[in-house]
DNA sequence: GAGCCAGTTGAGATCGAGTCTCGACAACTG
DNA sequence: CAGTTGTCGAGACTCGATCTCAACTGGCTC
């Protein structure tokens, strides 16, 4: 089988070497469709018996996160998530019922911190935009339900 | 003595007793220039010997969050941190060499916001935007130094 | 000023995410 | 096919944060 894989492909063409747990990894973040924590994917691995330890587990996370393949994010909770996404800078939606997950380009954003570095004074080298809310589907069902 | 101490007084607004450990966590913050994480607050009521519990300490400021005087943010290397500030909508600019912080105003990021709930479907109840950069302050120091 | 009582506190156990160590193992190279 | 070396697994460890529960105290009442 050739990797249909996109974040199996990465980590080839970055030259890290394609062991059993680093693809195993790649394929439950593949199947994600929205945000998921580091706890989470341990429980998915603990119960397909995937024999994946977690020292691996944070290890892959963070060599994903460092090819730019998944995107480590902060939920208003407090908790830390990763969302699969490209590499080009953007923002993260997220839906605050189901999780789902959104990529925003810039629309604007950068303007707006031109602006607020002309304002503070300060020289803005990166900035974070995390926005929250319901995505399209529950906004649809709270409507019904309610 | 009245208290001059603003959070001090935002805790008796709210109904909550002015307990003597809870203005001595009030003063600290009160002498915070910029962010700052819970374990350096916890250093520091060690070093003075001020004899609070680190659970006081998280329920205070756990308490002055709810209260919206005090706002926790995430550094880029996933710390947990904290800034004084008042209660409007704003963002927050961080220095990355010295932790001061600025507060900016919308600036037009709700109209990105805006734009972007439009492109992606979901309504945006929420939003966080981070900066970091480097302070004028800094910035001359780095200009003069490197 | 004394007394009452719910809201708070302190000490320390506990939780839980994430990291580290180190011997064993397996992926690529020649 | 053997060697090199990157990677893995198990489990100890770290450290931020939370919880428990008995003791205490701030603020109200009289």
């Amino acid at each position: 089988m050739t990797d249909a894989n996109p974040i199996v492909s990465a980590l080839d063409l970055a030259g890290y070497r394609l062991t059993e747990p680093r693809r195993a990894v790649a394929d439950l973040i593949a199947e994600q469709t929205g945000h998921f924590t580091a706890s989470e994917l341990e429980r998915v691995v603990r119960d397909r018996r995937l024999g994946i330890s977690r020292a691996t587990l944070f290890r892959a996370l963070e060599l994903l996160t460092e090819l730019g393949v998944v995107e480590r994010l902060d939920l208003p909770t407090g908790e830390h998530a990763y969302v699969p996404c490209a590499r080009a800078h953007h923002h993260h939606v997220v839906c605050s019922r189901c999780g789902r997950t959104a990529e925003a380009e810039d629309c604007g954003v950068s303007d707006a911190v031109g602006e607020i570095a002309r304002r503070t004074g300060f020289r803005i080298d990166s900035h974070r935009l995390e926005l929250f809310g319901l995505c399209r589907h529950c906004q649809a069902r709270t409507t019904s339900d309610a």
